[in-house]
DNA sequence: AGCACGCCGACT
DNA sequence: GTCGGCGTGCTC
């Protein structure tokens, strides 16, 4: 008699297990595969695990396969066993975690792209000097084709001028004769060659490179640690060129594509026709398309957010994750993986080397590179020549500040100001004001939905809610009592609006969240920062994010005392890799930089480290505390949230969690559950349990245990439980 | 999560 | 009488 076969599938469902179908005769799926099947009363996609022999239910509850989706996998084996482990680690439904890894559109059983059917080749198609309204985005599209001296697909297009256009935009340059689009000729356009490096690499560069390469097929891990200037970007493009040539996939994963348009364009230009990005920011059909790019090997090098890691790639040779410091590389909702530790566990599934890049790395990377369990790669010497900027504190107590500014900051912005060079002043809170408070009666300006005070934001005349987005119109007087309503405490509008009284007459810009939202804003802002001699621009840390710029000559930060009193796990660590990556920004080509502190405690231990400036010194007597504490990296953490409508409710089934917990902790700590420190959000109520253990398996263990009970015993629906291993804030 | 079943309240 | 509220149970 014929031996049947079964399959096992994962699916979108938030269950924590496989389910097994019956192959027909004529469907033999391989691991990876998308397929259709009956699920309940419906049909849903699904992706083949694995062929079992039998399966784990009685054979009568079987159903056959559907029909396969694509005639070949669309996930590789070795993905399929990140997944797996991604799914066990952060304890999430395997089923959900691997349909993750798909594109949108393919999760809902879309086709694959056709890759015969060929994008549209945009070329300039106008007389040189023909005088004409041109906006300066139809400008720089056409100066950017030209520039590349061949047709471009849109893909290309934006990649290189980061301006986001989208066809129609195209179309309607076509039809007034400023653009002709032609079908893409068989294979990929191959633009001029760029050459290789733009400078001479130093010594140390050099030797970074030698060494990553000649680490090609085996799993190290290095930590590549150099100040902002050192040029770490061109030891993972040239490391990127060996790998490519090689005949090796390479993947590099970024913090937020959206804010190093830069990068993505030196890339690109790098790189000709060879780099995928793969961001939020692109359409569904688009990041479909770049995916799938990538997949297939179309375009070697693939360029993106956390996500990409998930991209199946082939001929994988060499992962890098720039600034591996950044929390964004964390998920904080659903499943909360974090990028730059799965990378490392690429890395090793698929043997190869994995470069983490960082001026300011975590304490965990630190610790493995001083343990010697990564290699540490350091360079030292900016190319350039130039020196770190002298930090200094400006204290607040003895220097009374006036909508956030001391008169000494003022002083040293004017001096930066005459000797034509600009600055940079870092206040880390979007918005107005902080709050809107009445002086007579107490009254606070609260979100109704959260516990959290409204922001004020003066040019849109409402207040508006940073954890929900909550707004409402501004009020003028209290609701309460009728006098009139103060602003209290400074974000970047109002040090913006300060600042132009102080310097009426110096140009000043603003870079924060609110000012970059509208599509190529950030672009323009770079562009004019770039372009502008003496200056000013306030922001957030988006300004402290690895933008080039050349004139910098002073770097204010308005006020680091919230984050050096805070009571977060990695509060002082991120607050020094702010202040360090915001400083960076200061001092180019010979000329040093100052960074200026405003502080009201310039004798508390993290400010003495940062005039001292050395970011190694600094990290000692933090990671001191941490193994003190038996906090990462020298115990391990997780933490589970319960959240619901009601704060009862929410706070019994916490209670049942924790008991639970305890129940099964071996070597585990459980503590709580308590209110999370933001206890309402949105109109739900949260509760957390913190469990900490110098060991990850017992750890493991008891998440695993207590997640089968309540797999056993679900609670009510309304109520959500979530687990985050390794979470990077306790907040 | 989806989806259906099921059992109680105010409508044409 | 029946449309529809959301509690509960199941999915190979």
């Amino acid at each position: 008699m014929p031996q049947e076969t079964f399959v096992r599938v994962a699916i979108d469902r938030p269950l924590d297990r496989l389910f097994d179908y019956r192959c027909p005769p004529e469907l033999r799926p391989l691991p990876g595969q998308r397929v259709r099947l009956p699920f309940g009363r419906t049909d849903t996609v699904g992706v083949v695990m694995e062929s079992v022999e039998t399966p784990a239910v009685a054979s009568s509850r079987i159903r056959a396969l559907g029909a396969l989706i694509d005639p070949d996998p669309v996930l590789t084996a070795p993905l399929l066993e990140l997944l797996r482990f991604t799914a066990r680690y952060y304890h999430h439904p395997l089923g959900e975690v691997v349909l993750n890894a798909l594109p949108p559109a393919l999760r809902r059983g879309a086709p694959l792209p056709d890759p015969r059917v060929p994008e549209s080749l945009w070329r300039a198609d106008i007389d040189a000097d023909q005088p004409r309204r041109i906006g300066p985005r139809q400008q720089a599209t056409i100066d950017a084709l030209r520039e590349a001296r061949a047709p471009l697909t849109r893909d290309a297009l934006n990649d290189l001028t980061g301006l986001g256009l989208r066809r129609a935009e195209l179309e309607r340059m076509a039809a007034r004769g400023l653009l002709a689009a032609e079908p893409a000729a068989s294979g990929t356009p191959e633009p001029s060659e760029d050459g290789g490096p733009a400078v001479p690499l130093t010594p140390e560069q050099r030797d970074a490179i030698a060494e990553i390469i000649g680490q090609t097929g085996r799993p190290t891990v290095f930590l590549l640690d150099g100040v902002t200037g050192s040029g770490k970007t061109e030891v993972y493009l040239e490391a990127a060129a060996r790998s490519l040539a090689r005949g090796g996939q390479v993947l590099i994963l970024i913090p937020e594509i959206a804010l190093t348009p830069q990068l993505i364009q030196r890339v690109s230009r790098r790189f000709p026709g060879q780099v995928a990005a793969l961001h939020s920011g692109l359409a569904a059909g688009e990041r479909l398309r770049a995916w799938d790019d990538a997949r297939r090997g179309e375009r070697p090098l693939l360029l993106g957010t956390r996500s990409a890691l998930f991209t199946p790639l082939p001929r994988l040779g060499l992962i890098i994750v720039d600034e591996e410091h950044d929390p964004a590389y964390k998920q904080q909702d659903g499943l909360h993986y974090h990028a730059r530790d799965l990378a490392i566990l690429r890395g090793h599934i698929e043997s190869l080397p994995v470069v983490l890049g960082s001026a300011t790395p975590t304490l965990e990377t630190l610790e493995k590179a001083r343990s010697g369990r990564y290699r540490h790669l350091r360079l030292g010497t900016r190319p350039d020549g130039s020196r770190p900027p002298a930090v200094n504190c400006l204290d607040t107590r003895v220097h009374a500040t006036d909508e956030g500014l001391s008169a000494p900051m003022l002083d040293a912005m004017r001096r930066t100001l005459a000797q034509g060079r600009q600055c940079f002043i870092l206040l880390n809170r979007r918005g107005f004001a902080r709050v809107l408070t009445c002086d007579h009666c107490g009254w606070v300006a609260d979100c109704p939905r959260c516990d959290a005070h409204l922001t004020v934001h003066a040019s849109i005349r409402r207040s508006i809610c940073h954890l929900c987005g909550f707004t409402q119109p501004l009020t003028e007087s209290c609701p309460q009592c009728g006098q009139p309503l103060r602003h209290l405490g400074v974000g970047t509008q109002r040090l913006e609006r300060a600042l132009s009284r102080h310097f009426p007459d110096t140009p000043l810009m603003r870079l924060d969240r609110d000012s970059i939202r509208r599509r190529g804003a950030l672009e323009r802002s770079l562009e004019t920062i770039r372009a502008m001699d003496a200056g000013i621009v306030v922001g957030t840390q988006i300004l402290a994010k690895g933008h080039d710029f050349p004139r910098v000559g002073l770097v204010g930060i308005i006020d680091v005392d919230q984050g050096l009193f805070s009571s977060d796990l990695r509060a002082a660590e991120q607050t020094l890799q702010l202040v360090l990556q915001a400083a960076g920004r200061a001092g180019r080509a010979g000329d040093p930089g100052e960074v200026l502190i405003q502080t009201g405690h310039p004798e508390h231990p993290l400010m003495r480290a940062l005039r001292a400036g050395d970011y190694a010194a600094m990290v000692g007597p933090l990671l001191d505390e941490r193994r003190h504490s038996g906090m990462p990296p020298y115990g391990y953490l997780a933490l589970v949230r319960v959240d619901g409508p009601g704060p009862e409710a929410t706070q019994r089934q916490a209670e049942e969690m924790a008991r639970e917990l305890r129940r099964h902790a071996r070597e585990v700590r459980v503590l709580g559950p308590a209110p999370a420190p933001r206890h309402r959000v949105n109109r739900r109520y949260r509760e957390q349990i913190l469990l900490a253990s110098s060991r990850r398996a017992t750890l493991h263990h008891t998440l695993g245990e207590t997640r089968r009970h309540w797999e056993e015993h679900p609670p009510p629906r309304n109520l959500r439980i979530s687990i985050d291993v390794d979470p990077i804030t306790l907040a």
